[in-house]
DNA sequence: TAAAGTTTTTAGGTTTGCCTAAATTATTCA
DNA sequence: TGAATAATTTAGGCAAACCTAAAAACTTTA
């Protein structure tokens, strides 16, 4: 397969569609992409015949777009960039959990497959970022760890947060108030049925949280 | 100063005008743009004038171009950009000292000032890249060691190899082959005048060099 | 099931940064 | 010094990646 080099645009698109496709499973509409790349739909449809005509993505008029096999592997490898290169600013460099992934979205285009090869050696390959999210390996290969929420945890059930899905720095601020972070010990105090959140206790502390929150912290079942 | 945001192009101008410039001091010919940057006469014409509305370089019809004040600034925060990536290319992901110019040349426009201030006290605050070449400061400070070349020297007089100018993979092999490298210590044997060729003594062994090879390296007189 | 609403596409523009060909200006040198 | 040569600019084009407005196709719902 000839490795075909890709604009910057084109592998943002192809980022989101993967993203959004859910590993390749679903079917992506262009409005969904238009509203997360926040580029209109119209410039949409045009990126989506560019990279079908590329065989990276199907799309059937009026119908929505599917990644291909080759798409994936492409994202794959983007996505592997931007994390190893989050581990980099974050571990070595000391930015903040929140400060990583903006400046992550521009190292993650800079192709040089040597870089990151050397850069994985120099993180001493790292399994996942700092968002707890995994890392492809070379060959794209990904640890599909299907974690839970907060939520689907039952009253005196343990975990380990392992993952935060949201990356805004409110959400940040919120967790650190909260003395929440990837590795924290959590445990189930309270499901309160009428709003659906949760009272849990981290560090001997009891909390409440709402549901919005319990759902954008993955948890490992301990 | 309202920081302008620039585009890869125009940062690329912006820093082959500077070098050719002599640091600021020369007049710069648009022929002598196209040349270093592959981009034809009547394109850089068209960036020129950009540039120049911009008030980073002043374009005069048919004349020639100079760098201003604000773009001399720009240039050396780009140029120090691009010798610290260099440094942690080198120093940390172990990259051959030839292989190192072009993804610097990619990583250079990333442009996070605060990325750029971590990845300089990460690696202790480099004074000069790989290449010898000396890395502007955050306030585009910048030591002028005045390099003289070894053609500059005299029989029997001895420097240490300070700086290598050409960053070729070709001169790079040439170098390993006579085992020269940066903090190397010459002594010169002879100076041939017919064609200016130049011997000297590395770790006891003599060679001829050329004119053209002896001019690419510069060195500390000792 | 047809009208209304939503989504998607088409058509036609814009800007950036490049190109070629031709015109203009500057320089060289006989 | 003026004719040839070289350097530079102008003019007109092109592709990439956006945009807006309008048309077309799908979906919902009364």
């Amino acid at each position: 397969m000839p490795n075909i080099k890709l604009s910057k645009s084109e592998e943002n698109y192809l980022k989101s569609i993967f993203n959004l496709s859910e590993f390749g499973n679903k079917q992506v509409s262009t409005n969904s992409i238009s509203k997360i790349l926040n580029i209109e739909p119209a410039s949409v449809t045009d990126m989506l015949k560019k990279l079908s005509k590329k065989n990276l993505v199907y799309h059937e008029k009026y119908k929505g777009s599917t990644i291909s096999k080759s798409g994936i592997k492409i994202a794959l490898q983007i996505i592997r960039r931007h994390r190893l290169w989050e581990v980099f600013l974050h571990d070595k460099l000391k930015f903040k959990w929140d400060e990583i992934h903006e400046i992550a979205e521009e190292l993650e285009h800079v192709s040089s497959e040597e870089l990151i090869d050397n850069l994985d050696k120099y993180l001493k390959y790292p399994k996942i970022d700092p968002h707890g999210d995994p890392i492809p390996n070379k060959l794209g290969e990904i640890d599909f760890v299907d974690k839970i929420s907060i939520s689907d945890l039952n009253i005196n059930e343990k975990g380990i947060v392992s993952r935060i899905i949201n990356e805004d720095e409110e959400f940040f601020n919120l967790l650190k108030k909260l003395n929440i972070e990837i590795g924290t010990e959590i445990k189930i105090v309270d499901k309160i049925e009428y709003d659906q959140s949760v009272e849990i206790l981290i560090n001997k502390k009891s909390v409440i949280i709402s549901k919005d929150i319990s759902n954008n912290i993955k948890i490992t079942k301990i």
